[in-house]
RNA sequence: GGCUCCGUAGCUUAAUGGAUAGAGCAUCUGACUACGGAUCAGAAGGUUAGAGGUUCGAGUCCUCUCGGAGUCACCA
């Protein structure tokens, strides 16, 4: 019965929030296959620099040195050159002081480097100006290169688990910045050449749906989504927060009942407020004594032994939230390959925790339960297995890691899961090393901050929970408004429009979000989040639609850019962007690696922000010559492929007008 | 209390151990008969929580102190 409920969800997410994803990544594929051997059309100049050093410091004072160890950055605005090497390090072999060092060291590669045309020295810097024509060659390249940035398959595969929901409750704020961040990674891992395995687990059984369940069955009066006009999520979630309500009406009249007052004068203790010690027992009574929590008990133990009336309705309010969660899914953008189900996994692990208990990895105690002894790691005793032979989160999460990996193989597994649960996960993870599992070392907790509004931490209680539609509804509210107020007159047709302004509002919510570090708490301020000017996800667009506009002007004008070649006497303000096209593919790279999207984001800002000074400082239609356009032009081009690139790792889309 | 993470301008943030700590918002001043002003230029705003240490060089690494968050369930 647990498998229908899934292929149910899995066909609709297909349907429906596949759709956009699936054209996105064909396009995205066709292109990798295509021009895959193109990856590094001529050599990177930085790693160039980096061998010279190493080969010129090794002849010059007669002592190794690891190229890959060589400091080379961009060199800073105030001083001359392109990149600057960090001579300190090589002061002491030399036995000369840095500046004298970096003349030897720059003669050198100026001899020996024919992409280096000056170099000069500040305080140990050995700055280096590279030639017009490296520039020219790079930029050529990379103009006819759709897949810069991307590297060829690996034939390696990994996992990335994201977003996991409850099935009692709609999407909120905290689930976006998951599944924002998990999309992200799926993609900078695509673009570094893994095969992705998108997943999440769904957290579909348990105490919470049950609330939902009695709650409808109770009050429900056999009212649907369909009847009350409700997106289906909402209507379960609306009848979980009727449950909590109902629950506290029952509680606050059991308080004021004989029972209750009996109860207080017995176990209160002295100096003891009556509502202080109500509050400590609410757990305890809603156990023991409330009529609700009987019930929910109740269609718990039905629903494990199958009661057919119980799996249905289970099964009904799920599919309403399944429903409800694919419309999610879909505003977001995102998609998954393979959903697991709490409702198959919750029993797994139990083997695995017999298979501890034969190697010594766990112990048994006289009560019957098990544990693993993680003392000499830093952690503490944890319970694998309860005395009564169930499982608990950990089992689960054991057996599962067990499951997954004969299913997919991968060669990593990356959950994204917010940083409450560092500590389980390094103890998950090392159980799995301990227990000899061949895929442990794989293991990656991508932990990201908890999502907080100005007024602290979001209650469910208190109503601060911002909701995952709702966001979305009010950036494209702003969106919109904000479009209007532009007062443009607009050819495009209804449709082009709204999907225009839903990628502008949907790029400012997820680039405000994305540009964090994840390790860092948020402070979610709603009314930044919609901001359309300043590093925004708009003011990226913008540099691209502009772009975009003059590439028009390029086709109907049918301008010939291939006298680009000819321009000579490059600008300083170009010579900017086409260093920073040269950075992109070493940012996506070490983004991947280090499962961090913030510094993609935080590269295109910097490439955008590049762009617009250079688009207001110079004239690129409007050249003083031919060739300075065409150069212009495919820069351009150019800068607009990259941020494109850059933005869809993040999964945000550009407009071709705004 | 133990362990983990965080502390950078009023606010939100950036900076593979490298040059004068870089942006945005907010504040103030300029630039449109437009290659699209959702842009650009400029001003002001910092003892990088504090104190030691390592280093030629520390926001970054080490130690301690202070402040904040998370976690330490036979919950998930």
């Amino acid at each position: 019965m647990h498998k229908k409920t899934r292929r149910t969800y899995k066909k609709s997410i297909f349907s429906e929030a596949g759709k956009k994803s699936q054209t996105c990544s064909k396009t995205l594929e066709g292109k990798t296959a295509t021009f895959a051997p193109h990856f590094f059309p001529m050599p990177n100049i930085v790693s160039i620099i980096q061998d010279a050093v190493a080969a010129a410091v090794t002849e010059l004072y007669a002592e190794p040195v690891d190229a890959a160890k060589v400091q080379v950055n961009s060199t800073p605005p105030d001083f001359t050159g392109d990149y600057s090497v960090v001579i300190f390090p090589f002061a002491k072999i030399a036995k000369k002081a840095p500046d004298a060092a970096a003349q030897e060291i720059g003669a050198a590669l100026q001899a020996r480097v024919s992409e280096i045309r000056a170099f000069n020295v500040v305080k140990g810097f050995l700055n280096l100006e590279i030639s017009d024509a490296y520039w020219q060659q790079f930029l050529q390249d990379t103009a006819s290169d759709p897949s810069f940035g991307r590297q060829p398959k690996n034939g390696k595969k990994v996992m990335v688990e994201f977003s996991s929901p409850n099935t009692n409750k709609p999407l909120h704020l905290g689930h976006i910045r998951n599944i924002l961040l998990g999309w992200s990674c799926t993609q900078l891992l695509e673009a570094a050449g893994y095969e992705v395995v998108k997943t999440q687990i769904i957290n579909d059984r348990g105490v919470a749906i049950c609330k939902s369940m009695v709650s409808w069955k109770n009050f429900g009066e056999g009212k649907t989504p369909a009847s009350e006009g409700i997106k289906s999520d909402h209507f379960v979630g609306d009848y979980y927060v009727l449950f909590e309500q109902k629950t506290k009406a029952e509680y606050e009249a059991w308080q004021q009942s004989e029972a209750g007052q009996a109860l207080l004068a017995e176990k209160q203790k002295p100096g003891q407020t009556p509502e202080a010690f109500f509050k400590d027992f609410k757990n305890k009574w809603f156990n023991e004594y409330s009529q609700l929590g009987s019930e929910v008990r109740d269609m718990l133990l039905k629903w494990e032994n199958h009661d057919p009336e119980t799996i249905a309705l289970w099964k009904k309010m799920n599919d309403w939230v399944y429903e409800g969660f694919d419309k999610t899914y879909n505003a977001l953008g995102v998609s998954f390959d393979k959903l697991y189900y709490e409702s198959d996994t919750y029993l797994l692990g139990k083997d695995i925790v017999e298979e501890g208990l034969s190697k010594n990895v766990f112990f048994k105690k006289e009560d019957g339960s098990v544990w693993i002894d993680l003392t000499d790691a830093g952690h503490d005793q944890k319970v694998v297995l309860r005395a009564d032979g169930t499982s608990v989160y950990i089992t689960q999460d054991m057996g599962t890691a067990q499951m997954r990996h004969r299913e997919l193989g991968c060669e990593r597994y990356i959950y994204v899961v917010a940083d409450e649960q560092n500590y389980h996960f390094q103890v998950l993870f090392e159980a799995l090393k301990r227990l000899g599992e061949p895929y442990a070392n794989g293991l990656y907790h991508l932990s990201y901050g908890l999502v907080e509004l100005p007024t602290g931490r979001m209650k469910t209680r208190e109503g601060t929970v911002v909701d995952a539609d709702d966001l979305i509804a009010e950036v494209l509210r702003i969106a919109t408004e904000q479009a209007a107020e532009r007062n443009e007159i607009d050819n495009a047709s209804q449709t082009e429009q709204a999907e225009n302004l839903r990628k502008i509002g949907m790029g400012a919510l997820k680039f405000f979000i994305i540009k964090v570090h994840p390790r860092k708490k948020m402070i979610f301020n709603p009314e930044e989040s919609v901001d359309l000017q300043g590093q925004t996800g708009p003011y990226i667009q913008y540099s691209y639609v502009r772009i975009h506009r003059m590439m028009l002007r390029v086709q109907n004008d049918h301008i010939d850019l291939s006298k680009a070649v000819e321009y000579s006497g490059i600008q300083a303000q170009e010579k900017d962007l086409l260093v920073a096209l040269h950075q992109y593919p070493s940012v996506v790279e070490e983004a991947a690696q280090a499962y961090d999207p913030s510094l993609v984001a935080n590269y295109c800002y910097a490439l955008a922000k590049s762009y617009h000074r250079f688009y207001h400082e110079l004239s690129v239609l409007n050249a003083e010559t031919e060739p300075a356009k065409a150069f212009r032009l495919q820069l351009s081009q150019t800068v607009g492929q990259v941020l494109a690139s850059g933005m869809a790792l993040l999964g945000v889309e550009m407009p071709d007008r705004m």
